[in-house]
RNA sequence: GCCGAAGUGGCGGAAUGGCAGACGCGCCUCUCUCAAAAAGAGGUGAGGGUUCCCUCAUGUGGGUUCGACUCCCACCUUCGGCACCA
């Protein structure tokens, strides 16, 4: 005689989970006769904690993986660590430990975290970023760019964080400040590496191929920024040509004045002595002005005339030549045409400093009197010679098609995204491969001496100096062409390096060869559905298809998209309020973990709300699904002591309660599927406590000693298994069914089962409801409304109306519409 | 300013043209208990009438429709992204 057993998670989780390690459950291996899929999660920092945000991220990606598997596919599921990056750096110098030691440390203990989560993970695939085995292939594929001319070093105005002491990406400034620190960034010319980037921007704004939220393609478009229109050269009456790029060659005819960025090269040359006072202060003032001062919107345009003219390449007119700030260098080509009829920016400019503003496209309507405000849209052409009459879209391809004939300009693309700088003037990161020499210039490392390793003994000052460049070990070398001495480059690369091919190493993460092996990468990749967060939108996941794309063109890939299916998850708070240390509102999942177990704490976060929506963490409301988990517990436990009935529900005749309990768990199974399917934890969730709930009910009857009363525990078990698969591996053990509930196959419905039998008919009188009759599922047309007119509550509206219109929708309800 | 998402009970949310509020939290009543906790049963949008029923109700205002949380137009609020990109 069997006692029921109280429900213990601390005690069966670690059980589990030692039990699937040893059995190697969850390896995966390469299988040509199976269909494989890449289920991949964005890899954590190795800040030190897993907090409840990793676990948001990681549980319900867990689900999804392990649903895939019992679906039958050959799923991957791995995990490793970013494990470069400044944290580590500014731990060595507060606390005087090795950025080395540091890292290692967190990751060891958010390893064992991880694994209390329950999950699937394939830990014989682990990396970590910051060992020279990984990061060795993260020199040898710059070198791959380096040759193909991808990478590249150049001197330009560059984001500073004086904080960080580092030159910073494009896409790390936000709001004018550091990504990671919040300072304000200040601007400073720094010889440094970048990737092309913009060779692919027009393949990368294809996302034909892929399966991804509208949201992310939408900010990569953005961020892309790509415009049509044309290079339009003017030139000063001293000879100097000053191309400039606009999207409206339509408008030339309206160019009053002309604007240069003040880093533009030709403003030294061209402004007269009479303005150059002036003019060197205005630029002078320019360069201090912060970058979020420079690119507030609310700033005033400001501007100093330098002194000379340049001659509009369409009519010959002269135009004055300024400077302004609000022309920014580092887009097209530092120069503007101003145009202020048809421009917002232009027409203020040319308000505060009284330049004319003559019409050059003709709004609807215009009787040729002045603009109030700067007309932007399209129009017919006037006062503009030849083309005159044109209207303005025609016109923007006939003046391209002038001033291409006449050598005065040409059609052009220009894309607001930049190169990615990639130097980092920090410790913690993986070297660049370059050595300069004194004769032979720039030298790459030869493959065959990498990994250059990072030195051990580097000195970590407060000052923020890399310890890199302090490091005389490090930096002197010899050069590999003529032998003779030379120094290595002391920039390490942006950690956005490592974690653009971390999901190609994953398929050979041992490989002492090569970065990932062919065949392997060939049979796993692209990863089929990809899930993280969506703050890595013009980041990371833009970075990731520019490699694959160059890896593509370098021979070294047969795809085109490293991710087929994305999702985002949202963000998890505590109050309404993100989580972060300073306002204390941090939730520690293992509190939770120890006190209610992990399935608890897994099917808690996916009960929550949609994924994509995130969530506020309730203390109170994860006691709701603890209760549940107790539930479907003790429900199993009272089938242990009665017994399990034994074989096959039977097809044909049977009572209406085990058609019933057969429906249920038929409807169930759709049900969960394709919530899983969707993304929609919460409401699949929602299914199975209606279901559990229902089972309850009619434990101790008739149905509960037929077939279909062990058909539905099972699927009870089979359908909760990716939520919480420690409570159903040790139910269905208990059962006496066999191990793993994991490798089990995915229960399938049957519609037939699944379909009612009664439907509740709806019946409205003008659009209100006003009955609720209980009719067989294939009633007719004729009958329901019938039935429906026959109804007394009905016949009470009726009373002297007439009856103008009866609608039925079939399977729904019968709406009676009355004459007024 | 531009782009995008979202607004539903006391709370998280469900329903994407057809019974608004599934599921859960919280709260109320009851059972068990000396008592409490736990567990279980019932109730729970607002207002009116109290077996039963009616009216109102999905950010605001219009519209389409027999019928709108759902579709269309305008606006308000919140959140996310971009922000002088010529």
């Amino acid at each position: 005689m069997t006692v029921a057993k109280e429900y213990k998670p601390t005690e069966i989780e670690p059980k589990w989970q030692a039990r699937w390690a040893e059995d190697r459950l969850y390896e995966a291996h390469e299988d040509p006769a199976r269909q494989k899929y890449y289920t991949l999660v964005m890899f954590p920092y190795p800040s030190g904690d897993l907090h409840v945000g990793h676990w948001y991220n990681y549980a319900p990606a867990d689900a999804f993986a392990r649903f895939q598997r019992m679906h039958g596919f050959n799923v991957m599921h791995p995990i490793g660590f970013d494990a470069f990056g400044l944290p580590a750096e500014n731990a060595a110098v507060k606390r005087g430990i090795h950025p080395f030691t540091w890292t290692v440390g967190n990751i060891e203990r958010m390893r064992e975290q991880l694994r209390s989560l329950g999950s699937v993970f394939d830990w014989s695939r682990e990396v970590a970023t910051c060992f020279p085995d990984y990061y060795r292939w993260n020199q040898w594929l710059f070198l791959q760019f380096y040759n193909k001319g991808l990478a590249y070093k150049a001197k330009k105005p560059a984001n500073w964080c004086p904080s960080c002491n580092t030159v910073l990406a494009n896409e790390q400034v936000v709001d004018g400040a550091c990504e990671r620190c919040g300072t304000i960034v200040t601007r400073r010319d720094i010889d440094q590496w970048l990737l092309r980037i913009t060779d692919y921007a027009d393949e990368l704004l294809d996302f034909s191929r892929i399966d991804w939220p509208e949201k992310i393609k939408i900010m990569q478009t953005n961020w892309i920024g790509r415009s049509t229109g044309a290079e339009i050269v003017f030139r000063a009456e001293s000879g100097q040509e000053i191309p400039v790029f606009t999207t409206r060659p339509d408008t030339t005819f309206g160019v009053t004045f002309m604007v240069l960025a003040p880093e533009h090269p030709l403003v030294e040359q061209l402004t007269t002595s009479a303005r150059r006072q002036a003019v060197d202060e205005y630029v002078e003032q320019a360069r201090r002005a912060t970058e979020i001062e420079r690119l507030s919107t609310e700033r005033e345009k400001t501007g100093v005339f330098i002194g000379s003219y340049c001659l509009n390449p369409l009519n010959g007119e002269r135009v004055p030549i300024w400077v302004g700030d609000y022309v920014l260098y580092t887009y097209g080509t530092g120069a503007v045409m101003g145009v202020p009829a048809h421009d917002t920016r232009d027409f203020v400019f040319a308000r505060r400093y009284g330049l004319p503003i003559p019409v050059v496209i003709a709004p609807p309507g215009w009787e040729g009197g002045e603009l109030p405000e700067a007309y932007v849209g399209e129009g017919a052409m006037v006062n503009s010679g030849q083309f005159d009459d044109l209207p303005s879209k025609e016109g923007i391809e006939r003046v391209i098609e002038y001033l291409e004939e006449h050598g005065l300009g040409k059609r052009r693309v220009n894309y607001r995204i930049r190169d990615w700088l990639i130097s980092r003037q920090r410790y913690w990161g993986t070297p660049i491969p370059i050595v300069y020499c004194d004769t032979c210039g720039v030298v790459p490392v030869p493959v065959e001496d990498l990994p250059v390793l990072l030195p051990e003994d580097a000195e970590f000052r407060p000052t923020g100096e890399s310890p890199l460049k302090l490091h005389h070990g490090f930096v002197n070398t010899t050069c590999p062409i003529c032998g003779q001495d030379a120094v290595r480059e002391t920039d390490t690369m942006d950690t956005f390096v490592d974690s653009s091919w971390y999901f190609l190493r994953y398929t050979s993460p041992n490989d002492d060869r090569e970065p990932w092996d062919r065949e392997k990468v060939g049979y796993w990749l692209p990863v089929d559905q990809y899930m993280g967060g969506a703050e890595h939108a013009v980041m990371h996941l833009l970075y990731s298809r520019f490699f694959v794309k160059a890896l593509r063109d370098m021979g070294l890939l047969d795809i085109d998209e490293p991710f087929t299916h994305l999702f985002n998850q949202g963000i998890i708070t505590k109050d309404g309020t993100k989580m972060s240390k300073s306002r204390g509102n941090v939730v520690n999942p293992d509190d939770f973990v120890s006190r209610m177990g992990a399935d608890t704490v897994r099917a808690y976060l996916m009960f929550i709300g949609p994924w994509d929506q995130g969530g506020d963490w309730s203390d109170q409301g994860i006691a709701g699904v603890y209760r549940y988990m107790n539930r479907a517990w003790n429900l199993v436990q009272a089938v242990l002591l009665a017994g399990l009935p034994s074989g096959e529900p039977a097809a044909g005749e049977q009572s209406p309660g085990v058609r019933d309990l057969r429906r249920w768990t038929h409807k169930t199974i759709r049900r969960v599927t394709e919530d899983i399917e969707r993304f929609r934890f919460n409401t699949m969730l929602a299914a199975l406590m209606e279901f559990t709930n229902y089972l309850g009910s009619v434990q101790g009857s008739e149905v509960a000693r037929t077939p279909a009363w062990s058909e539905a525990i099972r699927t009870l078990l089979l359908l909760l298994a990716p939520t919480a698969p420690h409570l159903a591996e040790e139910m269905w053990h208990e059962l006496g069914l066999p191990y793993s509930i994991h490798n089990q196959p995915w229960p399938s419905w049957n519609e037939a089962l699944a379909a009612e039998e009664q439907i509740t008919l709806v019946v409205q009188v003008d659009g209100k409801v006003r009955e609720r009759l209980n009719v067989p599922v294939g009633i007719g047309d004729e009958e329901a409304k019938g039935q429906a007119l026959a109804s007394a509550n009905v016949r009470k509206f009726l009373d002297n109306r007439r009856v103008a219109n009866v609608v039925y929708v079939p399977g729904r309800l019968v709406n009676i519409v009355t004459a007024k």
